[in-house]
Order: structure tokens, then sequence, then C-alpha cells
DNA sequence: TACAAACCCTGTACCTACTACGGAGTCAAG
DNA sequence: CTTGACTCCGTAGTAGGTACAGGGTTTGTA
């Protein structure tokens, strides 16, 4: 299999597919008369665990973790455990600060729907009062 | 005011006061005769603007839209609107995507909770069936 | 058979928004 | 007079790719 058949099978980038071996995440493939990389079965597989990981935003320090679990059984499954909380806990963080930014630029939002010609822009003004160290619709009372 | 003073005034980091600077979002301060920087009250309110914007993960460019506006004021407010609702749909849709990465971990999460010890871990048995194309507890069938 | 399109190779630069140096000059306190 | 904190500039590094540039190869078609 070339990398162009691995890239259609898998649904990842030519480019990305060599940046995977390059940062160690895929094994160095065997080369075809040409140079050409050739792919197997289990390089297949293993692509598929790691876009399968990173489906789940795991960074790819932590995806390589998983893979040496994989490729070494028998080791401590707390460990994993670990691994998927964090993330977990990593992803409910983000999820609440995202939250937070939703009802600040709704709000923001709110401030101008784009009908006034003569008074200046609500969102803007906002903006600017904010710089001021004043309340504002987003942050409430200072930042 | 020294850079050092501005940022404990702003809670900016002075490398990232000069990285705005480098980058067009605050202009060249005057220098005093030692070629240190000299910032003033505009400086100041200019920065508080940019750490509000970005407060709002607004990206730099968006901000320096913004600083446009603020520079030059009659502009179409309705562009100002169009980058806010876009900012919102960003955020709308990252959070989508993260409540969906949520139930993938929590699920994939709850396949194992590290008291067994002769079977294999039920994480990692969920992500290689999943590199297998099987229908995963985190992805359903098919990744 | 000839030619062009599509593929593959390596290496490097670019992206965001910073952060972290390295090496040097400057300033205030003790 | 030294020590530590501050400032300067320039470069490199971070994550996770993406996008060339400049070359070789293979494949399809006329």
């Amino acid at each position: 299999m070339k990398i162009g058949e691995l890239s259609q099978a898998t649904g990842v980038d030519v480019e990305t597919i060599r940046y995977y071996e390059k940062s160690g995440l895929l094994p160095a493939p065997a080369r075809q008369a040409n140079g050409y990389r050739e792919y197997g079965a289990s390089h297949l597989e293993r692509l598929a665990f790691v876009r399968h990981c990173r489906a789940l935003d795991l960074p790819l320090a932590e995806v390589q973790r998983l893979l040496d679990f994989v490729d070494q059984p028998g080791g401590d499954c707390g460990d994993i455990d670990q691994l998927i909380d964090g993330q977990l806990a990593r992803v409910r963080a983000r999820l609440t600060s995202l939250q937070a930014l939703e009802r600040q630029l709704s709000t923001l939002r709110a401030r101008c729907d784009s009908r006034h010609e003569l008074h200046p822009c609500g969102i803007l003004a906002e903006l600017v009062s904010a710089a001021h160290g004043e309340a504002c619709v987003c942050h409430g009372a200072g930042l």
C-alpha cells in the first residue's frame, strides 16, 4: 500500500502521515525499490488508532503513551484511566470556559444590531469602555 | 511608564507587550534616553482594549480590525456585528464539538475503573477495536 | 512512443499567540 | 562597588499540522 492509498483508507492527509512518522507515532515503513513507502495492515491499524485518539483530542504525546501500552501490554491500567481522566478534566474545563465566553459574546452582540446610524456602535462602545476598567456587559466589573 | 509598569497595570506579560508591538497591535512608543520604552495613558488604554478582546478569544487579526474601527470611527457598524457574530459562531461550533467529546470520553472512561487485573483494560480494548473500524463506545459505528 | 497529469520524495518555511532563552546594557539599593 | 532587578534585541521553541519548492516516478492517454 502506498502512502496515498493509506491516506485514502484512513482519511488522514498524506503530509500528516509523514508528520506522524517523523514524530515517532508511526514506525518507518519499508521502502519500495523506487523509494516509495510501503505500508501494510499493521500500519493501517496503528494509524486508525492514532486517528481515533486524535478524534478524542488527545495530545500526540498521550497517543504515544497509549501506543506504548498497546505495544507492551501488562502495564498498569490505572495509568490509562488517569490519562483519560486527565483529558476529560481538560475538556470539561475548556467547556466551562467556552460556555462563559458564549454568554459574554451573546450579551455583547445584543448591544448592537446594526440599525443605528447616528449613535456610535454599542459593541465598540462596550469594548472601549472596558479599556477604561469600567464594568462591561461581557465581563462585569473590571476584567 | 516603563514596560514593566505597563505590564503590572494591565496584567499583560512584558514579552507579550513587545510581541503586540511587533505585530502592529500597539504603536511603537517613544524611547527614553537609555532606549527604554516610554508608555503613556493611550498605550494603557489600547492594551486594555486588546486584552479585553483577547479575553473574548478574538484572534489578533480581528482585534486589529476592531482597533481600526476605534481609530477611524464612522465605519460600517454591520462589519463589527459580523465580526462578533463570526466569533460567536466559532465559539458555539467548538462548544457543540466539545460537548460531544465530553460524552465520548465519559463513555470510554466508564469502560474501565482500574479494578481488573486479569482481563485487559477496557479502555485500551475500545481504542484498539476502533482501529479495526468496529463500533466503539465513544464514536458508535465507524469513526 | 511521447507527453502530461498525478503521484511520491526530502527539506524547509509557515500558521497562532505566545513563551523562553542568550547575551548585553542600565539602574537603584546596600 | 557589587548585586540584583530591569530593559534591550534577536532567535528559537511550543502543538499539530499545512504548504510549498524542487526534484524524481508512474500512469493514463493520444
